[in-house]
DNA sequence: AGATGGATTGACCGATGGGTTAGGGATGGG
DNA sequence: CCCATCCCTAACCCATCGGTCAATCCATCT
């Protein structure tokens, strides 16, 4: 209909179709998604999705590339200079901002996550290293500020940054999933701030 | 086949068709579970389970009265005595049995809660009573920890609370999905001890 | 023995799901 | 002008899904 110029619309259909399943997947389920449902959220024929993409999986892969490539998370910046408390809000901070502005990518990870579903390994392996170098990253500060008396909790640093990452996956869970009984997130980020620097608001004040 | 003697076995079937309901429901979700794989599981034919529950939904409601229906979860005790940080680890220590003990109906539960998927008004009003009691009681016990001097956190309790079973979620969500990768509940329950009562370790040490 | 009524089944049904196919316009190159 | 190629569609295909039905089995009642 609205062919812009003469130019060949595949991408454009390409990126509707797209728009349409990231929106339904994330609001409805991979499973609870047909085809058609996508085809007419899109305003195209469902043959030409098949076009675009074999199958419904390789669509659900292509969502899921889309999804994550824009999002090379840096949290390793070069922000040696700040103190470890620093360093560690800016790291809960950029957790939380990335799922607060990416809801629906994460919600859609997280349903297909959740409902047992296989993902391809690739992308499970991806998400694992990212995880994984984040958990890293908390438990290096959450150890230097220990060391530098900044930190009053005195577990085992790795034992604290699981618990750190539970809780804010709790605290986020709550933000995407329940919209009735939504809980404050700032305050319960200064009850986890104060579990990790010994002040229960506001700055620290250990020593 | 096994007619324990000559009572109709309407019972039984009917036990076990909810028996191999909730099992795959539990492990592979509402959607991805077809009448003919319960009726596989169960041992019997798919008709017989639609003479047993008219549809798919009531089925569906059967199992979740009879995971229900056991745990009128006895949460407000008369353990006066108990000191509120006594009190509050009970409190905690049941939420999480519970969860423990039942993990296969509350993930059959939580996996429907997520899926966006519509609940019953009836049990999705009991769940949301439940959840609030327990969430008053721990409110109060933290105020009464507070007043008492017994609670480090100077937060507001009811927000304290929230944060308790944001984590709580968080680490049981670990428990029951996250079968790689899983972090030791009970250090993680010793830190959030630690946030409550401001000792990091062991048992409290405020005064 | 025959009738009753709950328990159980194989066979069937319409709808819907993912996926296919044959073909129609547009565009561009020879 | 014709052919190839890219987009795009209506119509079709077949497996499966939730659900139905008529018939059967079997213990019990009369």
């Amino acid at each position: 209909m609205v062919t812009a110029g003469g130019q060949p619309q595949s991408q454009d259909s390409r990126d509707e179709i797209l728009k349409a399943a990231i929106h339904l997947f994330a609001t409805r389920g991979f499973h609870e998604t047909s085809m058609s449902e996508v085809a007419r959220e899109a305003k195209v024929s469902k043959a030409l999705i098949f076009w675009h993409f074999k199958t419904k999986e390789e669509l659900f892969l292509a969502v899921l590339n889309k999804l994550l490539e824009p999002y090379v998370i840096d949290f390793a910046e070069e922000s040696e200079k700040l103190d470890p408390r620093e360093q560690i809000k800016k790291l809960i901070g950029g957790y939380v901002n990335f799922v607060r502005e990416n809801a629906s990518s994460v919600s859609f990870f997280l349903r297909r996550f959740m409902s047992g579903e296989e993902m391809p390994e690739a992308f499970t392996e991806q998400i694992r290293r990212l995880y994984d170098l984040y958990k890293a990253l908390l438990t290096d500060r959450i150890r230097m500020g220990q060391e530098q008396g900044l930190c009053s909790c005195s577990n085992q640093p790795g034992v604290t940054a699981n618990f750190v990452l539970a809780a804010l996956n709790g605290l986020l869970i709550n933000l995407l999933f329940m919209s009735q009984a939504q809980i404050d997130l700032d305050s319960a980020l200064d009850m986890l701030y104060g579990l990790l620097f010994g002040a229960t608001t506001g700055d620290a004040s250990a020593h």
